[in-house]
Formats: C-alpha cells, structure tokens, sequence
DNA sequence: GTGAAAGCGCTAACAG
DNA sequence: CTGTTAGCGCTTTCAC
C-alpha cells in the first residue's frame, strides 16, 4: 500500500560505481577489504543517489536489527524520561535506534508474550521497573534473550541490572532528617514487591535502629509509588493523635501528593511538617517548596543498561549482575530543623 | 552474533500442519481462501509450535512495517509523554508498533536525513513539534513519504496537522485575566518561529485590543518555550518602575518558572501577582499554587494524529489539513482578583 | 482452495 | 581485494 518503487538499492550504486554488489554491501559495513579508492568511488556514488540502507533487508540477512527494545510502564512523571535521555543518548552513538513498548499495552497478554513479540524486532531489550518480573525473566533467560533491568532485583534470579544504592539512599535521607531533630518519621513506601521498594523501607528502619529510635509500625504506609498513595498515607499520619514531624516519601511524586495533603490541613511544608521524597524527577525542583530527595542518577543509569547490553550482545557468555550506582541527598526547601514544641 | 537458530519458521508450521508455506502465509495474513478447517489446523500448530512472524521478513517481503516512527524534541515535561500516551493507544489497537526519536540525535544531520533515515524502517512519521519543520515537509512531501505534524502550523504549506485552538485559548486566557482586573499583563511568548506560538501571541494582543487595553511591546519577553525563558522574562517584567499584575507564559513550564521569579523577589502568586500558563502539562496540578492554564487536549491530539496517519496510509491521495482541537480553560490557584492599590 | 516459484534488499561465506 | 553464490523468512503472483 505505500510502495515506492524510486527506492535506490545496492545494486543500483554497485552499477553505477562499477563494482559488484557484494563490494557495496562490503562499504557500507565498513569491511577493510575494499581498496581505499574504490571504497571512496561506491561512497561517492551512494551520496550521490542518495542511497539510505534498507534495514529490514540487513536484519533478515545478518541477523542483527540494530534496535534495541525499551519497555516502560509508563511516561507520565519524567522519571522515565531521564532514564531515556541516557539511553537514547547511548544507542545514537552506537547507531541503534528505540523501539518503545509501554507496558500498559501488553500487561493483557501472557507472560513470555514480549519476548516473543521482540523476537526478532530487537536485538535486546531494556525493561524499566517491569510489574511482573518474573514471568520475562523466566522467558528470556531460557530463550537465552539479551536483556538488562533497570531499577530493580529481588527475584532471586541473578540477571542483569542496573539500579541505585537505594539502601543507603535511604538511610541517609533517614539520617538526616533525625539530624534535623525529627524522631517521628512517617514512611510511605513505594510497591513493595520491587525489590527498591523494599530496599527503601529498609534503609529507613537500619537509620532509626542506629539512631535507637524505636519504630513504629503504624508510621509506615504501605503504597505503590503512586500519587494517591502519597495523599492517602499522607492524611493517615496527620490524623493521628501524635502525628509525625517529618514524612519520608518512597518516590517525589508521593512526596509532592504529601506535601498537598498537608497544606490542606492548613499545615506549612517545612515549618510544620518536614516532606521527603526519593528519585529526585524534573519537577522535585519545580514545586514549592522544592522537594528535598535522594538522587538518582537516572540518566546515567540508562546510559550504563545500554552499555550493559551492548557488552551481552556482543558476548552472550558473559555474566552480568546488578549494578548500583551512589544515590545522594539534595537538599532543598521541604526539610527544616524541628521546632521545639 | 545473536543468531538463535531455535526459531521457528512458517516452514516448520507448514510442515507440522501438512501444508504448504503459502498457506501458513495465508492464514496469518487472514486471506479470505483458506478452508476454515485448514486454518483452524494450522492456526493450531502456529499456537502449539509457539510461533511468532519475523517481522524484518514480512516487511521486505510485503513492503509494510507495522510500525510508525515517532521525531521529539524531548520527553523532559511530560508534555510529550501525554501526547505519547495517546499515539500509543491508537497504535496498540492496531497492532503498530513505535519507534521513537528524538530530534536531539539527529539534530546534526542534514535536512531530509529522517525521511532517509526512516525509509523502510516505518510506514509513517508523527512528528511532534519539529525544529525545522519546514525542511522535513519538504523532503517528505516530494518522497510522499506519509506523516502528520503534532502541534505546529504556519510553514505555509498545506500538510496534516493537528493541533489546538491556540489563538482562542489565548484569547479566552488573557479575557479571563481582564475579567479578574488586570490591565498591565505581561506575556512570555514560545519560539515565535512556530505557528502555534504566534497564534498564542496573536490571541494575546486580540484580547486586549478587544477590551481596548492599549498593548505596550514591553510586556511582552520573546521566549522560546524553555524553563529559563520563563524566569527571565518574569524577571524583566519584575524590574519594570511599573510591573505588570498578572503573567501570561506560553506554556506551562514557562509559568513555573515565571512563579519562581515572582517568589524570589518575595512577592506572593496570586496575591500579588497572577500568573497563567499554556498546555496544562501533568505537573501544572501538582506545583503550589497549582497552576491556571489553558488547556490543550494532549493525549487526543496524540490519537488523532496517529488516526490521520492511519488514514493516509490507506489511501495516500487523500488531502488531510490542519485539524484543531479546543483548548479550555483550566482555573487553578495561581490566579486571582486585582487587589486594588 | 492450495501449492510452487519468484523475489524483497541485503549479509556472509567462498572462490579467485 | 573483489566477484559470486546462497540464503534470511515472508508476501505475492500464477498455476493447478
């Protein structure tokens, strides 16, 4: 249905250059056994016809399709937008392009549906916070499919991935708002069966025990990452009786959702209540106050899974692991000393 | 290098099913002859044998890809991502896939690289408020290679385009303004080399003339879309002897970072100043005071356009033009009543 | 209805 | 160094 016949192939330059074919294709992947003059006569004559490489046509030959597959839940919060940034910036440089896939699109099909779907549309494929972990991994690790994960572990399965150091990233956000004299510290956390999740919450509790606070389980809110969680957990802790003095938040946009729910209780973010949140995503410096966060260097966590990927494609043997790259504290205008009472 | 022999061809489905190829290519192309018993069969094996069709090979084969290309500027606001979640809908009903660029990348290249570039790889292109519109469209139009342009108007040329009511939303923004009793208005304007943007301008100015508010080229800051623009501008208007009452950005992320400028000189939004913005991206909600803006209907604009595509697709002769989408009003917090002085 | 045959444009041996 | 020869997996005639 959208034919044009005007395409420009191989042959047509090898024609008009005077050599066989099989030396064009030889060009164009920069084979070293072309006579530097000829080499210079095919790509003069390939600018000249304007000739532009069918892709299809090298994938079904060689194997290879030069794209490689990103799989998100979604693009709403910029989150991973920045996680693009640093893959796209990647895949130029190496001349692959992207191929997106948003989880919400698949979540219907069965397990094992993408990488069959993938297959042979991608070279490889980076899953950013997949749902359902388990069920790909299973799938790929068997078809012995090259992959990497972005922010995540804790299935057990020892496979490639990259995430941050969301431990400590926690621990020290905790760290610091004790510093600040805060002792009752609400926690959201984000979903919990992400292993970062659970990381988070963790370091959230390793701080207190340092600090010999006593935890309290009811100053942890069991969320999902998502903006309502951080309204809803937000509003349990200030209906108590002794509300907290600080709310850590497993992820900016719950932070943000917190810091609503407690202006709407005519509650000053910092004066009052101290917000925290985690990721630190484009909009933590926009709001106001500005969120105080942990930084994830999510553009260089793309950039290094692209990497990662890269290296198992080029050797399939090779074992990769987790990866995790140093989160760090920003501090911004939602976190301030606890007034004395 | 990444060679999975394992895969399984319509040969193999063929041979399983006790068939010819052509008809296992029948079937999976739901060609009308094929005896439903056969199909049935051989939609059996297909499942049984876990088969999944090469696309690179029905692509060079039957000269379709299944797949649309989609050219960004960036996915940093969200602005994109809203539009995004809309192309993906369409496309995901329709068994496309998306493969993603983003100008950034290809910014270097020549004109006419993308439609190069992009030729053979997909069937169609959404172009989302390119830089140099003017030098794909050519390209494009002479190659009648299929595209539809998100969001931009004004090269001259009659091409397919959806956008919004941008002149209409500027006016009813900057009548509302009024209505709230402002006279001194300052407005930041978009990159004034894109339609859309001269039509948010050109709202602007009609506003006033219609409420014959005498128009002062001083208030109005040439901006170009960006975060920074939005600061300065708002901050030329600041240090004015006799600063505007109320701000109106060109977008969203402008107006933010207008809010910040007001706030920084310790004035207060909106008690001392309003400030308006334009798309109402996802964080427009999310920032305090939350912002009032005009709205543009994003992720349909995103449908439509992919909707567009679709129909050119089928038929290739068929003139599309512009195509607007109302934008409305959004009242949030960041405006309010002229505090008489 | 179904099978057989001819490519789609290119890569990857294999000869020379 | 360069030409030749097989395919890659599928769509599409064209026969039967």
């Amino acid at each position: 249905m959208n034919k044009r016949k005007d395409k420009i192939t191989i042959v047509e330059v090898a024609a008009e250059a005077g050599v066989s074919f099989g030396t064009v294709s030889r060009v164009i992947n920069n084979d070293v056994h072309v006579k530097p003059q000829t080499r210079e006569r095919v790509l003069e004559t390939m600018r000249r016809l304007n000739f532009v490489a069918n892709r299809q046509a090298r994938s079904l030959a060689g194997g290879r399709t030069n794209t490689i597959g990103l799989l998100v839940p979604d693009l709403g919060t910029g989150y991973i937008g920045e996680i693009i940034r640093g893959i796209d910036a990647e895949l130029g440089d190496a001349g692959y392009d992207l191929m997106l896939y948003t989880t919400h699109r698949t979540a219907t099909k069965e397990a094992g549906y993408v990488s069959n779907l993938v297959q042979g549309m991608v070279d490889g494929l980076i899953l950013v916070l997949p749902r359902n972990p388990s069920d790909y991994i299973g799938s790929m690790t068997q078809r012995n499919f090259p992959f990497v994960l972005i922010d995540h572990q804790g299935t057990g399965e020892d496979c490639p991935a990259i995430g941050s150091t969301n431990w400590q990233g926690a621990f020290n956000a905790t760290n610091y708002l004790i510093k600040l004299g805060h002792k009752r510290i609400g926690f959201i956390t984000g979903w919990l069966d992400l292993g970062a999740a659970v990381d988070r919450l963790e370091g959230f509790k390793a701080a207190l025990r340092t600090n010999k606070i006593p935890f309290i389980q009811d100053l942890v809110y069991e969320g999902t990452f998502a903006q309502l969680d951080g309204y809803t957990g937000a509003s349990r802790f200030l209906d108590m009786k002794k509300p907290p003095t600080a709310i850590f938040a497993s992820n900016d946009v719950m932070a943000m959702a917190a810091m609503d729910a407690v202006r709407e209780r005519g509650l000053r973010v910092p004066e009052d209540i101290s917000v925290m949140g985690f990721d630190d995503i484009p909009q933590a410096s926009l709001v106001r106050p500005s969120l105080t966060t942990v930084r994830q260097p999510l553009e260089q966590m793309g950039r290094i899974a692209t990497q990662v990927l890269f290296d198992i494609l080029k050797n399939p043997n090779l074992k990769h692991n987790r990866i995790e790259l140093p989160t760090e504290i920003i501090i911004r205008n939602s976190t301030a000393k606890l007034r004395k009472a």
